[in-house]
DNA sequence: ACCTGAACACCGTTCAAGT
DNA sequence: ACCTGAACACCGTTCAAGT
């Protein structure tokens, strides 16, 4: 396999997948690629940037996407589609982080971010209040992946009621209505 | 000075508000204060401990509590104790990881964050839902210093506006009401 | 009891030099 | 254009040995 940026990139999702960010370093990356460290540095301009491209792939897929019409209410979309978040981030390690470092940077689009904000502006609110109430939902998304997650590596036994989406739809209720 | 745990903890807490997080190592902590990186190792634990010792440094303090006497609904004072606790973290660099560690590890109280969850009780909620709207509160504050905090070190000009308060009030009506 | 010295096993980033 | 080799300036943690 030639060292192109996307095999870089895939297998940094493959490291973070199986082990977590704390593996997912510049020199565990090259060695599992094969590769000196320096030779990464071709391909990426830093780990930063990085993590942001790690960001990209784990959420700009179809599967993080809603159609407005499978739903009755706006409030019902913006409902599923932060579930549909919440849900693919669980079992990633450490993507809080991740996701935090990208939106951080805003090099990279992230489409269901995206998306939370127009359906948040769909339902009636101000391009500015849009974005404040996205930026409530994602607080709030990956806080309680965060938190949820800390749990696990603590041994505690995890609960199904984690209180993510009852404070979800207390602030959804709070933001449209 | 001699070398106690309270020195210890302290100058982790002057390294942090000057410098950040990346500069609050063992082995710059050490060097501030003269002696060799294991002798640190006598007095904490680990890092992990010792930024959870530094978290409620920061928010055990008499400044970020409030009287409910003081306010005329219950939702107030909690709005009041939010708004504080948020513009008491702005300033110290990188304060949102901090405080999640010290959460994570819940070895230590951080009393703000019980006051913010005994106020949810005292407005109506059950037991399980005051854990889980304060869930939802302190998300959206560390998500939103963390957030801001980031402009900062970006040179974007923060505008007065960062939607911070904005989701606060929408998520305090969504809570109680 | 408390601290030093030194080691172990790591980091991210850069860059001359090779091909 | 792309990669190696090697360096620079760091990490957190442990532990025999000293006092």
């Amino acid at each position: 396999m030639a060292l192109t940026q996307l095999a870089v990139v895939s297998t940094a999702v493959d490291i973070l997948q199986q082990f977590g960010l704390a593996d997912l370093s510049m020199r565990r990356l090259a060695k599992e690629l094969d590769v000196q460290v320096g030779a990464l540095y071709w391909h990426v301009k830093n780990k930063q940037e990085l993590l942001a491209q790690v960001a990209a792939k784990l959420l700009n897929t179809p599967q993080l996407s809603v159609n407005a019409d499978d739903f009755s209410t706006p409030a019902d979309t913006i409902l599923q589609l932060s579930r549909r978040l919440y849900l693919a981030l669980l079992p990633i390690q450490d993507s809080p982080e991740v996701i935090e470092v990208a939106t951080a940077m805003q090099a990279t689009e992230l489409s269901p971010v995206l998306q939370l904000r127009e359906l948040l502006e769909a339902s009636g609110l101000s391009a500015e209040n849009a974005r404040h109430g996205q930026q409530l939902l994602l607080n709030h998304i990956l806080g309680s992946v965060a938190f949820r997650q800390n749990l696990v590596q603590l041994d505690v036994d995890a609960p199904l009621a984690d209180g993510f989406d009852w404070g979800l739809q207390r602030a959804v209720a709070g933001l449209v209505s």
